[in-house]
DNA sequence: TTAATAGTTTAGAATAATTCTAAACAATAC
DNA sequence: GTATTGTTTAGAATTATTCTAAACTATTAA
């Protein structure tokens, strides 16, 4: 039963954190389920729920490395917490501010035309749409 | 001098809003110089160099006064403060991620094509465009 | 005008999300 | 295996913001 492959560890090796139990809780937790979108306190309870014990520094500390090393994207939308994206390729959301939820739009779906130059010596480093909604 | 037309206890009368003392200097210093964004904090220090005495609880329930009588706009960047807009109108913007300053971009100078249907039952609130620039 | 009332301001406490600290612990390299 | 280095943890600290309730002030009605 040595050396079993685990896809999570492999993730984690890629980018040069060290697969400690409470990370690889996580990020399987994080990764196992097609794109999410993520805070810090969910995730806990998510973990906490499944019977691991892992701690909520080490949640947000874990959060911030798989952001630092481009694994998870940080979305800021208006909400007290944080979000994070599993998805970290170029896209767009709407946001429900009823239930604060999080849906995908995809990068080419929208068509964005005149996006004005920066202004001087500084360049453009992310262009997001956030598209709001509610209950009609 | 009784009677003394003050554009700034007009603004406030107009949305229901006592012209109370701090709030007129709160108000004059908000909308006295054109668009601004600005924060609590900010404001706070700002309306305390010019002399006047105000709590910083006083400048949160103004601003939120303002917001929720539609004379400010919340623009939530990545940034740990909330930034209050004078311009409500439909518009963009750059975010400065280096000194945390926003920029607008005229909300006609921007084209979109493409918006997706919201999901069944909701409907769109807003539109934002956020342009983060960094140094080159 | 003045008194009553209804809304506002304030200091300081409370809250909530997040980060920090430093001691205990665990993964890796040798 | 052991030393080294990185990680986890509980709890304290920090930061932005809101809350509380007492003091105060603008407005209303007389």
């Amino acid at each position: 039963m040595r050396h079993k492959k685990n896809k999570y560890v492999d993730i984690l090796k890629e980018v040069n954190l060290r697969p400690t139990r409470q990370r690889v809780v996580l990020v399987s937790n994080i990764f196992n389920s097609g794109n999410r979108h993520i805070n810090a306190e969910k995730l806990h309870e998510e973990v906490l729920f499944s019977g691991e014990k892992v701690s909520l520094a080490t949640v947000y500390n874990t959060l911030n490395n798989l952001t630092n090393a481009g694994l998870l994207r940080q979305v800021k939308v208006n909400s007290n917490q944080n979000y994070f994206d599993t998805n970290t390729s170029a896209h767009h959301h709407f946001f429900d501010e009823v239930n604060h939820s999080l849906i995908d739009i995809p990068h080419d779906k929208i068509k964005l035309k005149g996006i004005p130059k920066p202004p001087i010596n500084k360049k453009i480093s992310d262009v997001e749409i956030i598209i709001s909604i509610k209950n009609k």
